[in-house]
DNA sequence: AAAGATTGACCCCTCAATCTTA
DNA sequence: TAAGATTGAGGGGTCAATCTTT
């Protein structure tokens, strides 16, 4: 009793399957083990890391609101709650931005500048650990060229927006 | 001021740091992509499904909660979770295992059978646009290898159950 | 006592509705 | 009115405590 459409539902070969499932199972382990360390060693976890890195990468320390959430993959939603928690622990602060049609940015402060230098050396030690340390040069570019890849392919043609601070 | 332990905080090299971010990103966007095809196609998230799948493959579509929880990268309490929500669905259902001390096993249901064969081609779909039809052959396969190589580290020796379903 | 499994409280994220400003 | 941003309710996951079986 198979159902005859071959292209409208195209099955994955052995091969696809196995790779693919490689994937999730990363997928699923990799955040765990990331939010572990964070959690336990500085009372964060990934996304608000990676939010914070993004904004100490920022021109300003600082980066409006849809673009911080477009640099970390989040929902503007998301990104408001989690902003929410990062201020109220000093670390970022908000302010109403004049250019660009007075938007709201969101801006690392000293104290989470601080913060963040005092975190990054143990989360560096954890990614090296689980990542970066057990790959071949080869296969780490390899993974990130394909990881580049599929996101390039999902965000089709999106243009990524690239602002300064304010 | 700088802290002065270069080798107990070893810093990553600036591609290190662009792979690792790369990787980052991907890990942030794929489950959102994944979770929203199943959901509003399937009514189940991503965590649901692989609890299904690997029900579906297992010897008499049975594996025990903690061959289950190890097959599925989650913690006992994670699955305990997803399986009473399954449970409620009608797709699982638990028993008493009598074998290797009485544990407690998830088999797969008629209707949970049914369900999947329904929910499989709308997903493989989306794995294939997401991933794997956007990727050469050789960029999948060395995706999986280093999955597969960093999984392997981070289970250090661990041995996979691999026991059938009861 | 120890391993397998569950429970419930708390935290985070999603989703849809709302507020605000140009 | 449309885009940027926030809000709160509801659902899922984590963690620690508990229950159960050998």
């Amino acid at each position: 009793m198979t159902t005859g459409g071959d292209t409208d539902a195209p099955r994955l070969s052995d091969a696809e399957l196995s790779d693919w499932q490689s994937l999730v199972s990363l997928v699923l382990m990799l955040p765990a083990a990331i939010d572990s360390q964070l959690k336990s060693d500085a009372g964060m976890n990934g996304f608000e890391y990676h939010v914070l890195a993004r904004l100490a990468d920022a021109p300003q320390l600082a980066l409006p609101m849809s673009d911080l959430a477009a640099a970390t993959q989040s929902s503007p939603s998301r990104l408001s709650h989690a902003v929410d928690r990062l201020e109220r622990a000093g670390w970022v602060e908000r302010f109403a931005c004049t250019e660009a049609g007075r938007r709201t940015s969101a801006r690392l402060t000293d104290a989470g500048t601080g913060k963040l230098h005092d975190t990054v050396p143990g989360h560096v030690r954890q990614v090296r650990r689980l990542v970066v340390d057990v790959l071949t040069p080869q296969q780490l570019a390899a993974l990130g060229e394909a990881s580049r890849q599929i996101l390039a392919a999902s965000r089709s043609a999106r243009p990524v927006p690239g602002s300064d601070g304010c």
